[in-house]
DNA sequence: CTTTACCTGCCTAACGTTCGGTAGGTAGGG
DNA sequence: CCCTACCTACCGAACGTTAGGCAGGTAAAG
């Protein structure tokens, strides 16, 4: 465990945290599941508020990463915007999971400032990326780019919202074509 | 409070759980609230989930009374898909609150099954109500409807969501506008 | 080459607080 | 006399957090 524990925390914290928040994150649980005792996750974390905090970065990294590697591997801004919605699939697919940042929105009035932060950059990155290939794709003017980019991740936000209430990926899927069928996502 | 304090009990628990959700309602704080002590609540509810299904399910029966009325007292089907996001606006405004229904879905796993049921039922209800609507104004096909009806309520419950986590309605109301502007609801 | 010092990574054991829930009692009205 | 509505006084479990210790490694000092 010793050299990657830290990371090994981090990437469970962010599972449990997808599944039942920040505040279904126990030491004890997480510490089981890494394989340490509860105590010993302090060595790593000064406080829970560090942890939930660490892990919203980690997510919007990992996101933000994972947006422009699509970008630049496809090179096409279109392909971009349908595969968008892949990324929430992908948390229901595995195991009914929803957006960190939704779950801490939900639970925003409980979050030390901390983790309120690192869970909005999240979203400022999802819309700046969609602002950003919007624009690169044609599909509105650049001054609207914004306001559409915000509109379509709340938009899919919500769907993951929906279909996780029915544990019901089919229904993420029905929700995103309504959004195309509608003109809020490009067909 | 005698005769009327199971539903003081139940506006309060509803208050709270908007703010903090299922697991954020405590029975002592509770009943503080109230004017009673904690487990004089288990005289008018057998168990927390007994408690939370009491609450949802007065939700959906309140916001049902409520459409219905919003319809009946407009008579006109096209104003009210206008007016459909104020219902959602009103929590935010009430101490950035959140549709008890979001919240749950949001806490979908850690819920009592009794729980999660109402929580659904809100979202049918809203459904069926908007498709209604939606056919009334002959803003879209029949067949569509229940598929635009669901697409409305996935995104408007996600743009809560997105104003809730910045503290500010004026980014729900921008992103209604957005939802207009692309034809996701009716301008 | 060895001793001393300090580090990391983890441990056991407990802290005080809060949680949902239970047992049993009491005051008052029908 | 009993039912309603509430009370006091607990319970066991779980929570985040702390104190203090122990093994092993690294590195500078004698």
């Amino acid at each position: 465990m010793s050299t990657n524990a830290r990371e090994t925390i981090l990437a469970a914290a962010r599972k449990t945290a997808q599944a039942h928040g920040y505040g279904g994150l126990s030491y004890r649980d997480l510490a089981a599941e890494v394989g340490i005792k509860a105590a010993s996750i302090y060595h790593h974390f000064a406080s829970k508020a560090d942890l939930g905090a660490a892990v919203a970065r980690r997510y919007w990294e990992d996101i933000a990463v994972e947006l422009d590697a699509m970008l630049e591997t496809t090179g096409d801004p279109m392909a971009c915007l349908r595969l968008y919605p892949g990324t929430f699939r992908r948390s229901l697919e595995d195991g009914n999971r929803l957006c960190l940042c939704s779950f801490m929105s939900a639970e925003y009035a409980n979050l030390p400032e901390a983790v309120q932060r690192e869970a909005q950059v999240f979203a400022d990155v999802n819309v700046a990326w969609l602002a950003k290939v919007l624009v690169m794709a044609g599909a509105v003017k650049p001054k609207e780019s914004e306001a559409r980019a915000r509109a379509i991740f709340a938009a899919v936000s919500g769907a993951q919202l929906y279909a996780r209430s029915r544990s019901d990926v089919s229904q993420f899927d029905a929700l995103i074509e309504g959004y195309r069928a509608s003109g809020l996502l490009p067909a």
